[in-house]
DNA sequence: GGCGTTCTTGACCCCCCGGTCAAGTAGTTT
DNA sequence: AAACTACTTGACCGGGGGGTCAAGAACGCC
Protein backbone atom coordinates (compact mmCIF):
# COMPACT_ATOMS: atom_id res chain seq x y z
CA UNK A 1 0.00 0.00 0.00
CA UNK A 2 2.73 2.45 -0.66
CA UNK A 3 3.97 3.56 -4.02
CA UNK A 4 1.50 5.77 -5.02
CA UNK A 5 -0.33 6.77 -1.85
CA UNK A 6 -0.02 10.62 -1.56
CA UNK A 7 1.81 11.92 1.06
CA UNK A 8 1.43 15.17 3.60
CA UNK A 9 4.89 16.72 4.30
CA UNK A 10 4.36 15.02 7.66
CA UNK A 11 4.06 11.40 6.11
CA UNK A 12 7.12 12.17 3.74
CA UNK A 13 9.28 12.74 6.80
CA UNK A 14 8.15 9.83 9.24
CA UNK A 15 8.40 7.93 6.19
CA UNK A 16 12.17 9.18 5.97
CA UNK A 17 12.76 8.44 9.36
CA UNK A 18 11.52 4.68 8.75
CA UNK A 19 14.04 4.34 6.16
CA UNK A 20 16.95 6.09 7.75
CA UNK A 21 16.27 4.12 11.38
CA UNK A 22 16.10 0.53 8.98
CA UNK A 23 19.12 1.48 7.04
CA UNK A 24 20.92 1.75 10.37
CA UNK A 25 19.49 -1.32 12.08
CA UNK A 26 19.92 -3.94 9.09
CA UNK A 27 23.72 -2.61 8.89
CA UNK A 28 23.79 -3.29 12.49
CA UNK A 29 22.24 -5.84 13.02
CA UNK A 30 21.52 -7.80 9.73
CA UNK A 31 18.43 -7.81 7.59
CA UNK A 32 16.49 -11.03 8.94
CA UNK A 33 17.51 -9.99 12.74
CA UNK A 34 16.10 -7.09 12.78
CA UNK A 35 12.31 -7.13 12.83
CA UNK A 36 9.51 -5.08 12.07
CA UNK A 37 8.51 -4.38 15.65
CA UNK A 38 12.11 -3.37 16.00
CA UNK A 39 11.85 -0.60 14.00
CA UNK A 40 9.26 0.99 14.64
CA UNK A 41 9.93 0.47 18.49
CA UNK A 42 12.99 2.24 17.76
CA UNK A 43 11.18 5.05 15.84
CA UNK A 44 8.68 5.25 19.05
CA UNK A 45 5.18 4.50 16.73
CA UNK A 46 2.81 1.66 16.49
CA UNK A 47 3.41 -1.22 13.90
CA UNK A 48 0.71 0.10 11.71
CA UNK A 49 2.75 3.12 10.65
CA UNK A 50 5.15 0.72 8.83
CA UNK A 51 3.19 -0.77 6.64
CA UNK A 52 0.86 2.34 6.03
CA UNK A 53 4.30 3.47 4.15
CA UNK A 54 5.41 0.26 3.20
CA UNK A 55 4.43 -2.62 1.60
CA UNK A 56 6.58 -5.16 3.14
CA UNK A 57 9.93 -5.91 5.20
CA UNK A 58 11.19 -7.00 1.97
CA UNK A 59 10.29 -3.93 -0.15
CA UNK A 60 11.57 -1.72 2.89
CA UNK A 61 14.67 -3.10 1.32
CA UNK A 62 14.33 -2.44 -2.08
CA UNK A 63 13.52 0.92 -1.78
CA UNK A 64 16.64 1.30 0.18
CA UNK A 65 18.91 -0.54 -2.32
CA UNK A 66 17.16 1.56 -5.29
CA UNK A 67 17.57 4.79 -3.22
CA UNK A 68 21.01 4.48 -2.53
CA UNK A 69 21.79 3.77 -6.21
CA UNK A 70 20.26 6.97 -6.88
CA UNK A 71 22.72 8.69 -4.54
CA UNK A 72 25.49 7.15 -5.90
CA UNK A 73 24.02 8.41 -9.83
CA UNK A 74 23.72 11.59 -8.85
CA UNK A 75 27.12 12.10 -6.45
CA UNK A 76 28.64 10.57 -9.70
CA UNK A 77 26.97 12.81 -12.02
CA UNK A 78 28.27 15.67 -9.77
CA UNK A 79 31.56 14.41 -9.77
CA UNK A 80 31.68 14.03 -13.46
CA UNK A 81 30.36 17.23 -14.58
CA UNK A 82 33.43 19.26 -13.54
CA UNK A 83 35.41 17.65 -15.70
CA UNK A 84 34.88 17.61 -20.20
CA UNK A 85 37.70 15.26 -21.06
CA UNK A 86 35.66 12.07 -21.23
CA UNK A 87 39.06 10.30 -19.81
CA UNK A 88 38.86 12.33 -16.99
CA UNK A 89 35.29 12.06 -16.37
CA UNK A 90 35.95 8.17 -16.10
CA UNK A 91 38.14 9.02 -13.33
CA UNK A 92 36.25 11.12 -11.58
CA UNK A 93 33.30 9.32 -12.04
CA UNK A 94 35.01 5.89 -11.06
CA UNK A 95 36.54 7.73 -7.38
CA UNK A 96 33.50 9.22 -7.00
CA UNK A 97 31.91 5.71 -6.44
CA UNK A 98 34.56 4.45 -4.04
CA UNK A 99 34.75 7.36 -1.86
CA UNK A 100 30.75 7.29 -1.94
CA UNK A 101 31.24 3.52 -0.59
CA UNK A 102 33.46 4.71 1.86
CA UNK A 103 30.90 7.80 3.41
CA UNK A 104 28.27 5.08 3.45
CA UNK A 105 29.61 2.17 5.06
CA UNK A 106 25.78 0.92 6.01
CA UNK A 107 24.90 1.24 2.22
CA UNK A 108 27.96 -1.16 1.44
CA UNK A 109 27.33 -3.65 4.44
CA UNK A 110 23.16 -3.72 2.81
CA UNK A 111 24.95 -4.08 -0.49
CA UNK A 112 27.00 -7.17 0.27
CA UNK A 113 23.58 -8.32 2.17
CA UNK A 114 21.47 -7.29 -1.37
CA UNK A 115 23.88 -10.17 -3.57
CA UNK A 116 23.16 -13.27 -1.18
CA UNK A 117 19.33 -13.17 -1.67
CA UNK A 118 17.67 -14.00 -4.51
CA UNK A 119 15.08 -11.38 -4.11
CA UNK A 120 17.38 -8.51 -3.53
CA UNK A 121 20.32 -9.67 -5.84
CA UNK A 122 17.90 -9.05 -8.62
CA UNK A 123 17.86 -5.35 -7.78
CA UNK A 124 21.58 -5.36 -6.88
CA UNK A 125 21.78 -6.69 -10.98
CA UNK A 126 19.79 -4.24 -12.36
CA UNK A 127 21.42 -1.48 -10.42
CA UNK A 128 24.90 -2.70 -11.24
CA UNK A 129 24.04 -2.80 -14.97
CA UNK A 130 23.13 0.69 -15.12
CA UNK A 131 26.22 2.11 -13.61
CA UNK A 132 28.16 -0.69 -16.15
CA UNK A 133 26.10 1.14 -19.03
CA UNK A 134 27.17 4.49 -17.64
CA UNK A 135 30.51 3.30 -17.35
CA UNK A 136 30.35 1.98 -20.65
CA UNK A 137 29.22 5.00 -22.33
CA UNK A 138 31.96 7.53 -21.30
CA UNK A 139 34.58 4.41 -22.75
CA UNK A 140 33.34 4.29 -25.74
CA UNK A 141 33.22 8.44 -25.95
CA UNK A 142 37.08 8.12 -24.64
CA UNK A 143 37.58 5.56 -27.52
CA UNK A 144 36.33 7.48 -30.47
CA UNK A 145 38.55 10.20 -29.14
CA UNK A 146 41.41 7.71 -29.56
CA UNK A 147 42.26 8.26 -26.45
CA UNK A 148 42.26 4.55 -25.18
CA UNK A 149 42.40 1.48 -27.70
CA UNK A 150 39.39 0.23 -28.83
CA UNK A 151 37.44 -3.03 -27.58
CA UNK A 152 34.11 -4.03 -26.01
CA UNK A 153 33.15 -0.85 -23.58
CA UNK A 154 31.09 -3.30 -21.43
CA UNK A 155 33.69 -5.80 -20.84
CA UNK A 156 35.75 -3.08 -19.67
CA UNK A 157 33.22 -1.37 -17.71
CA UNK A 158 33.11 -4.80 -15.85
CA UNK A 159 36.71 -4.74 -15.42
CA UNK A 160 36.80 -1.22 -14.02
CA UNK A 161 33.81 -2.45 -11.23
CA UNK A 162 35.57 -5.14 -10.35
CA UNK A 163 38.60 -3.39 -8.87
CA UNK B 1 27.32 -30.27 21.01
CA UNK B 2 30.24 -31.07 18.04
CA UNK B 3 33.73 -30.10 18.00
CA UNK B 4 34.88 -32.77 20.19
CA UNK B 5 32.39 -35.49 19.31
CA UNK B 6 34.40 -38.84 18.04
CA UNK B 7 33.24 -39.43 14.65
CA UNK B 8 33.15 -42.79 13.17
CA UNK B 9 33.75 -42.89 9.15
CA UNK B 10 30.16 -43.10 8.52
CA UNK B 11 29.62 -40.59 11.16
CA UNK B 12 31.65 -38.09 9.21
CA UNK B 13 30.05 -38.59 6.02
CA UNK B 14 26.77 -37.53 7.21
CA UNK B 15 28.62 -34.50 8.52
CA UNK B 16 29.75 -33.67 5.22
CA UNK B 17 26.29 -34.26 2.97
CA UNK B 18 24.46 -32.17 5.06
CA UNK B 19 27.51 -29.79 5.20
CA UNK B 20 27.11 -29.77 1.15
CA UNK B 21 23.79 -29.72 1.36
CA UNK B 22 23.60 -26.70 3.88
CA UNK B 23 26.10 -24.90 1.40
CA UNK B 24 24.43 -25.14 -1.77
CA UNK B 25 20.52 -23.94 -0.34
CA UNK B 26 22.43 -21.23 1.81
CA UNK B 27 23.74 -20.42 -1.84
CA UNK B 28 20.31 -20.45 -3.67
CA UNK B 29 17.98 -19.34 -1.19
CA UNK B 30 19.88 -17.46 1.54
CA UNK B 31 20.99 -18.60 5.11
CA UNK B 32 17.98 -17.25 6.90
CA UNK B 33 15.09 -18.32 4.48
CA UNK B 34 17.20 -21.91 4.51
CA UNK B 35 15.67 -23.17 7.81
CA UNK B 36 17.44 -26.45 9.32
CA UNK B 37 13.97 -28.25 8.83
CA UNK B 38 14.39 -27.73 5.28
CA UNK B 39 18.05 -29.29 5.30
CA UNK B 40 17.35 -32.50 7.20
CA UNK B 41 14.31 -32.76 4.55
CA UNK B 42 16.56 -32.47 1.89
CA UNK B 43 19.52 -34.87 3.57
CA UNK B 44 16.64 -37.11 3.99
CA UNK B 45 16.82 -37.52 7.92
CA UNK B 46 15.43 -36.79 11.36
CA UNK B 47 16.05 -33.04 13.34
CA UNK B 48 17.83 -34.64 15.80
CA UNK B 49 20.84 -35.54 13.00
CA UNK B 50 21.38 -31.73 12.44
CA UNK B 51 22.05 -31.26 16.09
CA UNK B 52 24.12 -34.70 16.89
CA UNK B 53 26.85 -32.74 13.99
CA UNK B 54 26.29 -29.21 14.68
CA UNK B 55 25.89 -27.05 17.38
CA UNK B 56 23.59 -24.67 15.97
CA UNK B 57 22.75 -23.37 12.69
CA UNK B 58 25.00 -20.53 13.36
CA UNK B 59 27.70 -22.45 13.85
CA UNK B 60 27.48 -24.47 10.91
CA UNK B 61 27.40 -21.54 8.89
CA UNK B 62 30.84 -20.54 10.49
CA UNK B 63 32.21 -23.94 9.54
CA UNK B 64 31.29 -23.66 6.25
CA UNK B 65 33.00 -20.39 6.09
CA UNK B 66 36.30 -21.94 7.97
CA UNK B 67 36.27 -25.03 5.77
CA UNK B 68 36.09 -22.50 2.77
CA UNK B 69 39.56 -20.60 4.07
CA UNK B 70 41.01 -23.67 4.95
CA UNK B 71 40.44 -25.04 0.80
CA UNK B 72 40.99 -21.87 -0.46
CA UNK B 73 44.93 -21.44 1.35
CA UNK B 74 45.65 -25.24 0.62
CA UNK B 75 44.75 -23.94 -2.97
CA UNK B 76 46.45 -21.14 -2.91
CA UNK B 77 49.68 -23.19 -1.80
CA UNK B 78 49.21 -26.14 -4.38
CA UNK B 79 49.67 -23.50 -7.29
CA UNK B 80 52.27 -21.36 -5.52
CA UNK B 81 54.64 -24.50 -4.95
CA UNK B 82 55.49 -24.93 -8.65
CA UNK B 83 57.20 -21.14 -8.57
CA UNK B 84 59.98 -20.41 -6.70
CA UNK B 85 60.20 -16.72 -7.42
CA UNK B 86 58.36 -14.71 -4.88
CA UNK B 87 57.21 -12.29 -7.60
CA UNK B 88 55.88 -15.31 -9.63
CA UNK B 89 54.55 -16.65 -6.63
CA UNK B 90 52.75 -13.87 -5.77
CA UNK B 91 51.42 -13.67 -8.83
CA UNK B 92 50.00 -17.33 -8.76
CA UNK B 93 48.65 -16.77 -5.40
CA UNK B 94 46.68 -14.14 -6.98
CA UNK B 95 45.55 -16.34 -9.84
CA UNK B 96 44.45 -19.43 -7.96
CA UNK B 97 42.30 -16.86 -5.47
CA UNK B 98 40.40 -15.71 -8.39
CA UNK B 99 40.33 -18.57 -10.25
CA UNK B 100 38.81 -20.30 -7.31
CA UNK B 101 36.17 -17.84 -6.55
CA UNK B 102 34.69 -18.86 -10.13
CA UNK B 103 35.04 -22.29 -9.05
CA UNK B 104 33.68 -21.76 -5.79
CA UNK B 105 30.22 -19.18 -6.45
CA UNK B 106 28.80 -21.21 -3.52
CA UNK B 107 30.96 -20.15 -0.77
CA UNK B 108 31.33 -16.72 -2.87
CA UNK B 109 27.62 -15.94 -2.31
CA UNK B 110 28.11 -17.17 1.29
CA UNK B 111 30.90 -14.60 1.88
CA UNK B 112 28.81 -12.00 0.68
CA UNK B 113 26.01 -12.94 3.41
CA UNK B 114 29.25 -13.23 5.75
CA UNK B 115 29.88 -9.63 5.93
CA UNK B 116 26.58 -8.74 6.10
CA UNK B 117 26.02 -9.97 9.86
CA UNK B 118 28.21 -9.63 12.68
CA UNK B 119 28.60 -13.12 14.31
CA UNK B 120 29.64 -13.73 11.02
CA UNK B 121 31.63 -10.43 9.88
CA UNK B 122 33.69 -11.81 12.57
CA UNK B 123 35.15 -14.83 10.96
CA UNK B 124 35.40 -13.02 7.41
CA UNK B 125 37.64 -10.62 9.41
CA UNK B 126 39.70 -13.13 10.77
CA UNK B 127 39.90 -15.02 7.31
CA UNK B 128 40.59 -12.15 5.80
CA UNK B 129 43.75 -10.52 8.21
CA UNK B 130 44.98 -14.46 7.59
CA UNK B 131 44.99 -14.09 3.93
CA UNK B 132 46.62 -10.32 4.28
CA UNK B 133 49.01 -12.13 6.30
CA UNK B 134 49.92 -14.48 3.94
CA UNK B 135 50.16 -12.23 1.33
CA UNK B 136 52.47 -9.47 3.08
CA UNK B 137 54.79 -12.14 3.83
CA UNK B 138 55.38 -12.81 -0.13
CA UNK B 139 55.47 -8.97 -1.17
CA UNK B 140 57.73 -8.65 2.06
CA UNK B 141 60.14 -11.41 0.65
CA UNK B 142 59.59 -10.02 -2.87
CA UNK B 143 60.55 -6.34 -1.22
CA UNK B 144 63.97 -7.71 0.18
CA UNK B 145 65.26 -9.34 -3.09
CA UNK B 146 64.85 -5.68 -4.23
CA UNK B 147 62.12 -6.86 -7.45
CA UNK B 148 59.71 -4.39 -6.21
CA UNK B 149 59.82 -1.02 -4.14
CA UNK B 150 59.46 -1.22 -0.17
CA UNK B 151 56.31 -0.20 1.21
CA UNK B 152 54.00 -1.08 4.21
CA UNK B 153 53.60 -4.55 3.00
CA UNK B 154 50.65 -5.33 4.90
CA UNK B 155 49.26 -1.82 2.98
CA UNK B 156 50.19 -3.04 0.00
CA UNK B 157 48.44 -6.81 0.53
CA UNK B 158 45.54 -5.15 1.26
CA UNK B 159 45.60 -3.20 -2.05
CA UNK B 160 45.93 -6.20 -3.96
CA UNK B 161 43.07 -7.33 -2.08
CA UNK B 162 41.02 -5.45 -2.71
CA UNK B 163 41.36 -5.73 -6.72
C1' DG C 1 25.23 -62.93 22.60
C1' DG C 2 26.02 -59.00 25.37
C1' DC C 3 27.33 -54.33 26.26
C1' DG C 4 28.83 -49.66 25.42
C1' DT C 5 28.92 -46.11 22.14
C1' DT C 6 27.47 -43.84 18.07
C1' DC C 7 23.78 -42.40 15.74
C1' DT C 8 18.66 -41.54 14.54
C1' DT C 9 13.91 -40.39 15.04
C1' DG C 10 10.15 -37.01 15.17
C1' DA C 11 6.85 -35.09 18.22
C1' DC C 12 7.18 -31.30 20.97
C1' DC C 13 8.23 -26.63 23.10
C1' DC C 14 8.32 -21.83 23.25
C1' DC C 15 8.84 -17.82 21.01
C1' DC C 16 8.58 -14.33 17.86
C1' DC C 17 7.86 -12.90 13.17
C1' DG C 18 5.55 -10.61 9.29
C1' DG C 19 1.37 -8.92 8.39
C1' DT C 20 -3.85 -7.44 9.28
C1' DC C 21 -7.48 -4.65 10.74
C1' DA C 22 -11.24 -2.35 13.25
C1' DA C 23 -11.19 1.46 15.70
C1' DG C 24 -9.82 6.00 16.53
C1' DT C 25 -7.22 10.68 16.11
C1' DA C 26 -5.30 14.63 13.58
C1' DG C 27 -5.45 17.84 9.89
C1' DT C 28 -7.86 20.03 5.77
C1' DT C 29 -11.40 21.45 2.96
C1' DT C 30 -15.86 23.20 2.22
C1' DA D 1 -19.17 22.12 12.22
C1' DA D 2 -19.48 18.50 9.13
C1' DA D 3 -17.18 15.53 6.00
C1' DC D 4 -13.17 13.68 4.12
C1' DT D 5 -8.65 12.23 3.94
C1' DA D 6 -4.22 11.24 6.05
C1' DC D 7 -2.46 8.96 9.56
C1' DT D 8 -1.95 5.98 14.01
C1' DT D 9 -2.74 2.47 17.35
C1' DG D 10 -1.90 -2.14 19.24
C1' DA D 11 -4.23 -6.46 20.01
C1' DC D 12 -4.40 -10.21 17.26
C1' DC D 13 -3.47 -14.10 13.89
C1' DG D 14 -1.45 -18.04 11.60
C1' DG D 15 2.64 -19.97 10.75
C1' DG D 16 7.16 -21.38 11.14
C1' DG D 17 11.54 -20.93 13.27
C1' DG D 18 15.52 -22.95 16.10
C1' DG D 19 16.35 -26.13 19.35
C1' DT D 20 15.32 -30.34 22.84
C1' DC D 21 14.80 -34.89 24.28
C1' DA D 22 13.22 -39.56 25.56
C1' DA D 23 13.15 -43.37 23.19
C1' DG D 24 15.10 -46.47 20.23
C1' DA D 25 18.20 -48.66 16.22
C1' DA D 26 22.86 -49.83 14.47
C1' DC D 27 27.26 -50.58 14.91
C1' DG D 28 31.73 -52.30 16.96
C1' DC D 29 34.12 -55.06 20.01
C1' DC D 30 34.95 -58.65 23.40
Amino acid sequence: MADKRQLTRRGQERRQRLLEYATKRFAEKGFHPTSVSDIVDGVGVGKGVFYWYFESKDELLIEILREALRDLRSTQAAAIADASDPLQRLEAGIRASIDWSFDNPDIARLAMFGWSEENFAEVMRKGRDIVITDTARLIEQAADLGQIMAGNPTMMALAIRAI
